[in-house]
DNA sequence: TAGTGGTCTAGACCACAGC
DNA sequence: CTGTGGTCTAGACCACTAT
């Protein structure tokens, strides 16, 4: 016997949502915990004697939520939190190029086992509002570095640099590993010492191509980070339009209040 | 005749995704541009050859993305997106308090007429996350303070301020409207002055309630904003909650690169 | 092999929008 | 009234997982 009720046919809420509601209730008093298998489709059309394409619905409305995953042949489980990663504002620190250590590492390093994959350096014209951000004119090229950052061997983050080619081009920035200190420890190295971040930070769906690469279920969106590097003339020396899974991502700015 | 091709049967990539990729490449090519319909259930049916199921399938993936919106009875039209909001991050500086404007007023006062309502102030047993923060214990009492705010009419964010009980209780933070600068600057006035603010953000899919009250539309998540405020001691005297709408919020943030 | 979810078909009735 | 999307049925075949 399931631990779900019956529905009501003349109810004006449609039966789909009436079970995706029993459904998350359970979920949320902790019938189903967390990483349990739910019913299957054929229990559920059984107990409430509906099609399956309405079952399905219900189903759907869960994972829309980001409550639950279906695995394909094992069945739908109630999805895990996932842990909360912080990521302190001062990753950006000069003390941290100084140690060598690139930002990713910094904030990651306390998490798990970080990693870079899929690294492609290449010249290429940047969109377009990349481009007015560089100061580019209109077929104006940039080095473009993107790569995919991993935690403990799962996707977290893809991320692509964009630098202008007068600065770039020839350097160590254009190597797949450009040394201690990444990318903004070469930038000071080769005149353009760093004076200030601006990050713009919004949130949207993930494209089906960001689901794959990033490993997001359906009902994830992504957090959308756009940072310009700017050096000590006032020049944005560098563009990084990052994508970060959202599920736990957490993002930490500290502002003073003067 | 549509703007649109085949299907191939014998590709491995399933009917409804070739019709969504179709459909998803029209929109971004301007051949179905912003506000416009997309060809009907039944044209696409027809066109395709495929039974209906198979083409809602492909219109509810657009939909999931955000990229469109069914309206019941109409049509389905391709989304607007809405102009894109900055959230400058020193719209806590003090010479905007000193002027005897608050927060929200300062970023929204040149992209639309600002509005705020449904106040409501009580006290009550914060949430746990809450509570750590402000130093409360188990079952301490804080003056909470929630609202909403809109731009031009329309929903863009829910807020709900935390204070200690010590601070607020029986000054005009408790009350609806608690004067020139906000609760901010009663802050100040009643002897804590703010040196910083710790935010920390995130996104997530906005729960059934948080669409009702933003307006929402499936698919479209919200960004999460967690703040703290300190004082001139290293007292956190306000947490605030906010729930942001998604669509076109952009926060702003400058990080010194020392 | 049995059970699971993934995709698809060919219908049906309903509620809503617009003429 | 017609056409739209919203919901539902009762099947089907497939791919994947576990045993």
């Amino acid at each position: 016997m399931l631990p779900l009720h019956r529905i009501d046919r003349d109810d004006k809420v449609p039966p789909y949502r009436q079970i995706a509601a029993q459904l998350r209730d359970r979920i949320g008093d902790g019938t189903f915990r967390t990483g349990a298998r739910l019913p299957s489709e054929a229990q559920l059309m059984e107990h409430y004697g509906v099609a399956r394409m309405t079952v399905r619905e219900a189903l759907r409305e869960l994972a829309s939520e980001g409550l639950t995953v279906a695995q394909h042949g094992r069945g739908v489980f109630v999805k895990a939190r996932p842990p909360v990663r912080r990521v302190a504002a001062d990753r950006f620190a000069r003390r941290h190029r100084d140690g060598g250590r690139a930002a990713f590492l910094v904030e990651a390093s306390t998490l798990g086992v970080p990693a870079v994959d899929r690294i492609v350096v290449t010249e290429a014209i940047p969109p377009a509002h990349v481009r007015e951000l560089l100061g580019l004119p209109a077929q104006g090229r940039a080095v473009v570095r993107s790569r995919r950052y991993l935690l403990d061997g799962r996707p977290v983050e893809l991320a692509t640099s964009y630098l202008p080619v007068d600065i770039a081009r020839g350097t160590p920035i254009t190597d797949v590993n450009p040394g201690p200190g990444g990318i903004y420890a070469r930038l000071e190295d080769l005149g353009h010492p760093l004076v200030e971040f601006v990050e713009h930070v919004s949130t949207r769906m993930p494209t089906a191509h960001e689901c794959r690469a990033l490993a997001l279920g359906s009902g994830e969106p992504v957090l959308m980070v756009l940072r310009r590097a700017v050096d000590a003339r006032g020049r944005v020396v560098e563009i990084c339009d990052t994508v970060k899974a959202g599920n736990g991502y957490v993002l930490e700015y500290r502002i003073p209040a003067i």
